[in-house]
DNA sequence: TACTAAAGTAAGCACTTACTCACCAACCGG
DNA sequence: CCGGTTGGTGAGTAAGTGCTTACTTTAGTA
């Protein structure tokens, strides 16, 4: 059943020397395109990414993104989807929070977040790039799960400042100068670079953070 | 003198029409076309600034700024010997700070840098593109200026120890703690858009995070 | 097995990008 | 007033860019 191997003789051979690439369900392929546009995304930027690098990194062609996405800027949408509003991430950190109190909850923050950005910077630097190019990425996030976290600690510190565990501080700043210790460490460490320069296990720049904020706002 | 008047009465119209567009000195032009391409790419980032909106902010044409500059890349160079190398910026801040001590160091640093985030966050902003398309600017900012200044605070807060109005802290992990309240700050208020959730006198921000700083690491 | 819906492709379109080149016109010393 | 130096331009080019189209291949099912 040669009846077209002249023709396509190619077009065989290469068949023949790929390996057999499986073809995906519609879902399948979804997702893999969101999680490589992603990657990409983190690593050059929402303009430095083009579509023929994601079909490359896929291995499909350009066309098979544009069969899922109708716009380059819907996998920026579809991003936002697969990690702000699924079950991953802070908001999970708020949920393993609810019990704990005092010192506790402040170390668990800590050590949560230095972790999560350095086991994967790349979600952090697609934060930043789309806070960069003012993309409704960061808005989002910012809206959701950062004003959440924010306000959370902001209530634990207003209960200590009640039960009379800490001075009167304003609250909203005392959890920005927090959560800026932790998070500028992370921003440093991983985009800035520093690692390179400086390196502390992670639990210890926790404890360190932590004491220093604990002290620093104690009656 | 109308003899080319048929010929050329659209451009002479359009001419006429024109502000006098004063011709400028090659230098004169170099540094308004690398400042207006520093504006572009601190709100845009390198790549997403074309060489064509350069062009246009500086009133030119494109051609002129490739008789300056022979890529574009060279535009990202001239902005690091602008503002990395002339006497603007961290190292007048380091300068600020050599007579001073204890408190005052701390109080001077975080007004410092968070009214100068303020009055211009373009500068933050191309770093933070710079450091996220891995371009050499930050990278050079960051051995230069943001070790020095750290360097610095890690000197003080040892002098602190010593003479034991500070507990044992590791000096470098406390400097990074206090850099990192202030820095991001200044980030989330103007890169993440917290301005628009929240707000302080920059003087009570400073004052608070200084305060924290310092009793939190009291002996 | 035959049919169909869905997964996938090659090729290219319309447009943008960084960068070039041949040329023009303003300035300035002689 | 001349003539060269220099600031400046219009109209390109080749290599991308997002996105489309016309088509082929595969997998599930009747």
């Amino acid at each position: 059943m040669e009846r077209k191997a002249g023709v396509k003789s190619r077009a065989a051979d290469l068949k023949a020397a790929k390996k057999p690439r499986k073809r995906m369900s519609g879902e399948e392929r979804r997702t893999q395109i969101v999680k490589v546009a992603m990657d990409l995304f983190s690593k050059k930027g929402f303009k430095g990414t083009t579509t023929r690098e994601i079909a490359r990194g896929a291995g499909i062609s350009e066309a098979v993104i544009f069969k899922h996405f109708s716009r380059k800027e819907d996998l920026y949408k579809a991003i936002i989807d697969s990690r702000c509003i699924d079950t991953e991430g802070e908001s999970c950190l708020i949920g393993m929070l609810k019990g704990k109190k005092g010192a506790e909850v402040f170390m668990t923050v800590a050590v949560h977040m230095l972790e999560e950005h350095h086991k994967d910077p790349s979600f952090m630097r697609l934060l930043t790039y789309s806070a960069l190019e003012q993309h409704t990425l960061s808005e989002l996030f910012v809206k959701t799960r950062a004003l959440e976290l924010l306000g959370f600690l902001e209530d634990k510190i207003k209960e200590s400042i009640k039960e009379g565990s800490m001075r009167e501080v304003d609250p909203a700043l005392a959890a920005r100068a927090f959560i800026g210790m932790v998070i500028h460490y992370s921003i440093a460490q991983e985009i800035y670079g520093f690692k390179r320069y400086f390196k502390r296990p992670l639990e210890e720049v926790a404890r360190t953070f932590v004491d220093i904020f604990l002290d620093g706002t104690r009656r």
